[in-house]
RNA sequence: UCGGAAGAUCGGAUGGCUGCGGGGCUUUUGUUGCGUGUGUUUUGGGACUAUUCCCGGAGCAGGCGGAUCAAGGCUUCGAGGAAAGUCCGGGCAUCAUGGAAACACGGCGCCGGGGAAAUCCCGGAUGGAGUAAUCCACUGGACAGGGCCACAGAAAAAAUGUAGCUGGGAAAACAACCCCCAGUCAUAAUGAAAAGGUGCGGUAAGAGCGCACCGCGCGACCGGUAACGGAAGCGGCAUGGUAACCCCCGCCGGAUGCAAGAUCAAAUAGGGGCCGCACAUGAUGCGUUUUCACAUCGUGGCCCGGGUCGAUCGCUUGACGAAUCUGGUAACAGAUUGCGCAGAUGAAUAGCCAUCCCCGACAGAACCCGGCUUACAGGUCUUCCGAAAAU
């Protein structure tokens, strides 16, 4: 779309239901203390993300909010380093992902990439 | 100073790096389509002896203009007091509906004012709590009618008469008990409540039977816009509670909610129109047969219509807020202004770091507005009350 920045371009945003169904019903799947995380190749020349946080982890909308930004601002800054291109990746949120450190999270989510084999 | 009451207001700050959504301006290249006019090719019609001229269609090339979309640059704005619960009142939209009324159903219920309206707000009345400031209250009608009032108690509503008290009768030597008749409810027992209370008089015993005070009912008159308050006098006392049970009276109320709804519109099904082509010596149609005529049946293109995916609008400037002034006890109203006001749609307003402090509560817009209710760390300000001290 129109993100300016030269690196996050190669990253494109899962919108909908549809494209996230597909995602999960490739099985590929991790999770580790921060997050969990969904893979699946998508036939582009490009990759793309999308976030899920379920009502069932927080009820309060701020805090859902919360762990979205966060997760978000993590994909903007490993996934756009590390992901290669041809991918649908879904970051699913957890409790945890609230108040785990920052620096612990991007090493959660490296460690999701490795185990999946990106 | 301590304790308390009411109201208003704020809802971490500063900086750095990397980012997000909307608007505006601008630049460049590209894309798409539009308008304009130029050159050129080709073609139809007309005028003319002819060169040629006039009118129209199609293709190609590049020019100019102003848009759309994308990217870059600059700039500006970017969650709350409750954004929450979705409980009321409206706007707006669609649907239904000839008008009006009545019935049914639901809601509301002291008086006055405010407001678009509300079950909201302000002021007051009444009752209750508090020394006070102040706070609390679903506050019409129980002689229109019906129902209910547990347990206990003789009796729970136009009272009754269990124990008891008194008189008379009967019986008897006398008295008492038992029995019969009459009067009565002071006394006793039950209960949340027993049909005025206390005292004196009165009586066979008693009773508002009489009187005084208190209560209650009616109430001339006075004050108040009103709710209501005060009250001379009159009445011997009469209409127990529950309407948050039905009900009666008065007032109000169509239904569904922005996933409302409107516009544009790939695709698909079925439908309609026009044109071309094809067949046909065919099939079907009007009782049968033959002949003739007519209609339909095929296929291709374009258009209309349809409306799915999608896109755009609705979508944020309005009964708006703020400040100042004026009127009003106040709610609120009016005037003024170099003032302020998000608009997303897998959904922006952030991520990380540093410093400081009192170490940060409840909590995230989704069509808009007015209320209500509920949640909330801590801070600030104003007014008022009580106590102590000082003057």
């Amino acid at each position: 779309m129109h993100t300016p920045s030269n690196q996050s371009h190669l990253l494109g945003r899962l919108k909908q239901r549809p494209e996230f169904l597909r995602v999960a019903q490739e099985q590929r799947r991790w999770t580790a203390t921060g997050l969990s995380v969904q893979i699946a190749p998508n036939a582009r020349d490009t990759s793309r993300f999308g976030l899920t946080i379920t009502k069932k982890i927080y009820k309060e909308a701020v805090k859902r909010n919360r762990i979205r930004r966060r997760l978000r601002a993590l994909a903007y800054e490993v996934l756009s380093e590390f992901l290669p291109q041809g991918y649908d990746i879904v970051l699913i949120g957890r409790a945890e992902t609230l108040e785990r450190p920052y620096d612990d999270l991007k090493k959660d989510l490296l460690w999701c990439l490795k185990r999946l084999g990106v």
